[in-house]
DNA sequence: CATGAATGAGCATTCATTCAT
DNA sequence: TATGAATGAATGCTCATTCAT
């Protein structure tokens, strides 16, 4: 259903972009510098500067890295018979439920924000959106049959996207504040109320 | 209903946060230096930290002059008798709709993206979002009278900002991919499967 | 007759010009870096560029200094009433025929052909030609009396500094291969060629 | 009169001297990377470094083609029996009167001026000037026949040289400050006064 | 012959902060 | 209350050079 994986150049390459999204990751864009970057992948600064010949491409290239682990997660959903399910598996799949897409989400939300003054990192963010909401549209419209026009199955994608990405902005953004228990209850409410109960 | 005012500090102080908050919103929070807060605020770089000694602090304090300027915003709103109507109310003004909340929105999940990774941003984060949340499930319980618990209505509070927060993040990180009808329509689209129709 | 001496700035400031002009000297232009000049006039890099924001300012005003020492040089001369004994003076002086001479004309040099490719030293460097020039334009007038049109002076005035500057030129670049003699020398016979005697 | 070709090396290694005097010409001798002249050059940066396997030995080599070009030039020139208006040329071939020679001119003088400070470039300036030198002091020998000293030949090649790039100096590094006809006018002047009318 | 990955020193510049006035 | 001189660490980036292929 979503997928698409770029090929990822070389090992070195790869693991300096591993640093670049386990920094922002633990201490916030702010942090990545190409110094820190090239620390913590264990390269010289001028082998980081070899692969990406400025911090913009570096920073591109790790948001790149961290949508296509986002789409390889949902992609790898397995997919039935019940499209509502269907759906809820995809909005819970972009919910910090557990420490793995903790990290995953806090990068994405990271990234997603620098992309409000960034145009590189905005095309990303489109990109990745658009694919997601497409997927959905299609969804809520077999989710609803004939009942629904497109025009409400792509607001229906919309607000599930958005809702997902809210709930995961103030889970990151507070401490304890937002339970899991509580994202997936608000996804499975908004869901329920959509698609009836 | 939702309210607070915080002391405010001198005119000078004023401007300066003023600055803050156009450069954040302009070019985003990594150009926010004390050189360029100065400059735009026209006053000297030590007026500057003699109001606010660290970074921090006037980030803080920036931070807290966009959420009290939400906080106007949405409890200057009218409430009537229609709970749903009110509801309407606030989360369409949480929505980047026109020009003024454009700027504003920006510049609130620019720092609420900083909240992530920094405590002091985190604090006044959350507590505005418990403010919102508090109004908000008390509203839904309101709408839905006796038919629903009391967590049903704070799931209910939890999935209606994160909608507008996530709507928000969209419109802000995409150019034009979200238009103004769009997020009240998504909005709408919710709310009225949430109370009915 | 050539004077002109602009105020300067504060003693440090002075003194970070004179680093540059020594480092300039002893090893070119492509030495003199922001920190090599803030070590060698024992302040801090922040203080460097606290008084001159980029190193193309610093550089500006370096030469500024070489060519101010140079106009008073020239301006402190003897002026009597043998005009050709004058500009003999004059050109003399613009040649590096002492330690304290090499070292002056060594780093105007380097900055005049830095000016070849930067238009704020090209700046310069125009403006003290041009002073000189006219100076010179004078003298030769008063020496040939009405027996020479004002563009021959002219002439000779532009043939007279460069002459003195190609003999600089040359016996900055070579090792030993002109002697002070052979500089004072070659500008007599020119200047008793045109003179007369 | 006067000649000497080095031996060429391959075409390649040809085409990256003419990147580096391209660029030193257009930029400065500080544009002069071994990055930038491979991009000029349209060849690897290993390339590069095969055939010049320093950047001094780079820029020597292309100082040496420099000169090269130069002294053909030279040797070309049409000597006649005319000594004074032997001389004459010479001169003028030296100074920036088109294009070409302008061209050459600012990236001789640019080169000339790195020799005050790099040993291995004032090894060629001086051969060059020696070469020059020995030429034009013959050339007034002749002119003045027995009434004038050796020594006094050498001084008048000296003043000879010394006026042309003195000249090509101040017309490299001043805008429009003097016009062809201004360069070949002081250059007549002073060779009428040595050599009569 | 030719390439380009890898390196680390060096660059100019921006930064938040301290402090004397 | 307000200033700006002074500091030194940190930034992104360019550089010449080495080396394995």
């Amino acid at each position: 259903m979503i997928l698409g994986m770029e090929q990822k150049s070389s090992p070195r390459g790869r693991s300096v972009l591993e640093a670049v999204i386990a920094i922002a990751a633990e201490r916030g864009l702010e942090h990545v510098s190409v110094r820190e970057v090239a620390a913590a992948a264990g390269v010289s600064i001028g082998t980081v500067q070899h692969y990406f010949p400025t911090k913009e491409l570096m920073l591109a290239a790790a948001y790149g890295e961290v949508v296509d682990r986002i789409r390889t997660r949902v992609g790898a959903l397995r997919i039935g018979a019940d499209v509502r399910a269907n759906i809820g598996s995809v909005l819970r799949e972009l919910l910090p439920l557990d420490e793995q897409r903790r990290a995953e989400t806090r990068v994405y939300l990271i990234f997603a924000a620098a992309a409000a003054t960034t145009p590189a990192l905005a095309e990303i963010q489109q990109s990745v959106l658009t694919e997601l909401h497409g997927a959905l549209a299609e969804a809520f419209a077999a989710a609803w049959g004939g009942s629904a026009t497109p025009a409400q199955c792509r607001l229906a994608a919309h607000a599930a996207i958005a809702l997902s990405d809210g709930l995961a902005l103030h889970a990151m953004t507070t401490r304890g504040w937002l339970a899991a228990r509580q994202l997936t209850g608000a996804v499975d409410l908004v869901l329920g109320a959509l698609l009836g109960g």
